[in-house]
RNA sequence: GUCCCUAUCGUCUAGUGGCCUAGGACAUGGCCCUUUCAAGGCCAGAACACGGGUUCGACUCCCGUUGGGGACGCCA
């Protein structure tokens, strides 16, 4: 690597999907690297082998690469990743080697050391501390034997702890400025865990020294982690990079936005359904063991796994909130969307469009353009579904129709084969994708249950008649919306080419030939043909379902809703 | 409890001492358009947390209070 290079990174544990604030930090890393010409580079911080999962390695790496967020450098997906640099491997369950070799200078040095406190002993001491009501903070006994340490350092369990440096630590963080911390306020802290593991300190520490990274874009949680890591690199010998800390994403009640949320909706919806239908639990039991669940239940603290809320969530229809980067996938936002939208939370190009707006549309090349650390902001920021479901709908209806087709059967390839299998004919797909594009605010939409274009999805006898709506367009009027039906029937058999101009223009044609207002004649149809009476305009709406659909449907229509 | 960060409309934000009777966006309400549902257009209401300083002059600088968030793990 040449000198002066610049490296950002993220740097994930893999416990799950990626959720949105981690998003966040990796789109800012991604654009802080293209707009210094450098590096992205993407490492997993395996180092917990209790929480540790393969599939969730693989969740992340596919949600930050259907964001566009690719990495110069880290685990290899596709043609994404790589280590031209040779600074891998990129998993830190890999690298223990590297950690065990600077923690024996360390501790040669006696700048580390070990000890062999049990958990009980540290939760006494922290008991009491808390007691006294002051913080909480290790530092080895002036009595400390380092010869008589260091040889139960072979047969005996144990952790290896920094010696702290007794000075104050200044942060230069390039988002908040400059931050002090006192000597107490850093403790002789774990650097390798008793199963021989690094801590999340050590690790990250000595692989941004070794992976040359240089800057540290991160979340606000690892503030008061700085100074140790500063501490750290001092003892190492090693550089300090630059350190930027962005301000969390909350919740709209203010409480910090994590995957704990969807746990804790999960729970209380679960609770709630039982209670109300005590059959259910069986149903829940076919997702998770019965065991699990039950102590799942009663304790809030604890969390399901990602795999088993999924099957939850499917088991119960569950509807929880969004919080990662997979809901929002499967709700139906384009990527670019989740990412301007994200890169909003927090940072703002402060440009103003011609017209005095704000400047708040922008690609992800834009940002990569535009992205600087000067412009993030310090407070935090909460997350607004309504703002984002904005920016879906703006973005989705400015689509070319080809392209909003393209993206819709993407979508459903993923998440509803059988809706874009409904609609093979690649000009009526074209039509439902003009009609669509302005009434769905996510591509989910489309195909829901109750969404704009399901009429367009079922077969002819696959939905029902609103009653209300037969009632006040079939059976009323005079005359009425059933004779109108049976009459317009006639135009539509003989309308040529069956597309929305030339329908619409038939049957305005017909109004006047008979009469009639346009209302009058539209909306029986719309009930005849959707069962209700909104949908489309007329001519997209009987052209998406084809000649052949509209005639059995009115005849259905005319068969099933007679008067008794 | 200790330490750290933070504070402009309901929400995201612009604002870097006079351009601010504080601008934009989303949301909300109203009107227009209209064969339904949308989309679109126009209009409206809506904020500098509070108290002290500094200054000729504070949304902007300093201090404090209050509110919010975070950390205090052999998690990351």
């Amino acid at each position: 690597m040449s000198r002066g290079t610049v490296v950002a990174r993220f740097a994930p544990s893999p416990t799950g999907h990626l959720h949105v604030g981690g998003a966040r930090t990796a789109l800012f890393n991604w654009a802080l690297a293209q707009k210094l010409g450098g590096h992205f580079l993407l490492r997993i911080e395996d180092t917990d082998q209790a929480r540790n999962s393969q599939d969730a390695v693989r969740g992340i790496l596919e949600d930050l690469a259907w964001l566009g967020i690719h990495w110069q450098e880290g685990p290899q997906l596709g043609a994404v990743g790589g280590d031209p640099r040779g600074v891998g491997p990129f998993f830190q369950s890999e690298r223990l080697a590297r950690y065990d070799a600077a923690l024996a200078r360390l501790i040669e040095r006696d700048l580390a050391y070990p000890a062999f406190d049990t958990t009980e002993e540290l939760d006494a001491l922290r008991k009491i501390a808390s007691a006294e009501k002051r913080a909480f903070r290790y530092v080895r006994a002036a009595s400390w034997d380092r010869a008589a340490a260091l040889a139960r350092m072979a047969s005996e369990p144990h952790v290896v702890r920094l010696r702290a440096p007794d000075e104050t630590i200044v942060v230069h963080d390039h988002v908040l400025g400059d931050v002090a911390f006192g000597p107490e306020q850093i403790d002789d802290f774990v650097l390798r865990k008793r199963d021989g593991f690094p801590t999340y300190h050590l690790a990250v520490v000595i692989d941004d020294e070794a992976m040359g990274v240089t800057h540290v874009l991160r979340g606000p949680e690892h503030l008061n982690n700085t100074p140790k890591h500063i501490a750290l690199q001092r003892a190492l010998g090693y550089r300090t990079p630059i350190y930027a800390h962005v301000p969390s994403i909350q919740n709209p009640d203010g409480s910090k936005m994590s995957k704990r949320d969807k746990d804790k909706a999960a729970r209380a919806l679960a609770q709630l359904a039982f209670a109300a239908d005590p059959s259910l639990r069986v149903r829940a039991e076919s997702a998770v063991a019965a065991k699990r669940l039950t102590a799942w239940l009663g304790d809030a603290k604890s969390q399901l796994e990602t795999g088993e809320l999924d099957a939850l969530e499917r088991a119960l229809a569950l509807d929880l909130p969004s919080v990662t980067v997979e809901d929002f996938r499967h709700a139906g936002y384009l990527p670019e969307t989740l990412d301007n939208y994200l890169a909003l939370l927090g940072w703002n190009p402060g440009e103003k469009l011609a017209d005095g707006r704000d400047r708040e549309r922008f690609s992800l090349s834009d940002l990569a353009e535009k992205f600087s650390l000067e412009r993030i902001g310090r407070g935090s920021a909460k997350f607004d579904r309504a703002k984002l479901l904005a920016f879906s709908q703006e973005q989705l209806a400015a689509l070319s129709d080809a392209d909003w087709l393209a993206r819709w059967r993407t979508w459903c390839a993923r998440y509803a084969p059988e809706a874009s299998a409904a609609l093979a004919d690649p000009q009526r797909a074209l039509v439902f994708a003009a009609s669509m594009k302005t009434r769905c605010a996510t591509l989910a939409v489309a195909s829901a249950p109750n969404g704009p274009g399901r009429f367009a999805l079922v077969a002819d006898d696959g939905f029902a008649y609103d009653e209300k709506a037969v009632a006040k367009w079939l059976a009323k009027g005079e005359p009425a919306g059933r004779t109108i039906l049976e009459n317009v029937r006639g135009t539509l058999v003989e309308t040529t080419p069956f597309e929305p101009a030339a329908i619409e223009a038939a049957v305005a044609k017909f109004c006047e030939a008979s009469g009639l207002g346009m209302g009058k004649v539209a909306q029986p149809l719309r009930v005849a043909l959707t069962g209700t009476a909104a949908s489309p305009p007329l001519g997209e709406t009987l052209a998406v379902l084809g000649r052949e659909a509209v005639l059995a449907r009115i005849d259905r229509c005319l068969r099933e809703t007679r008067p008794t």
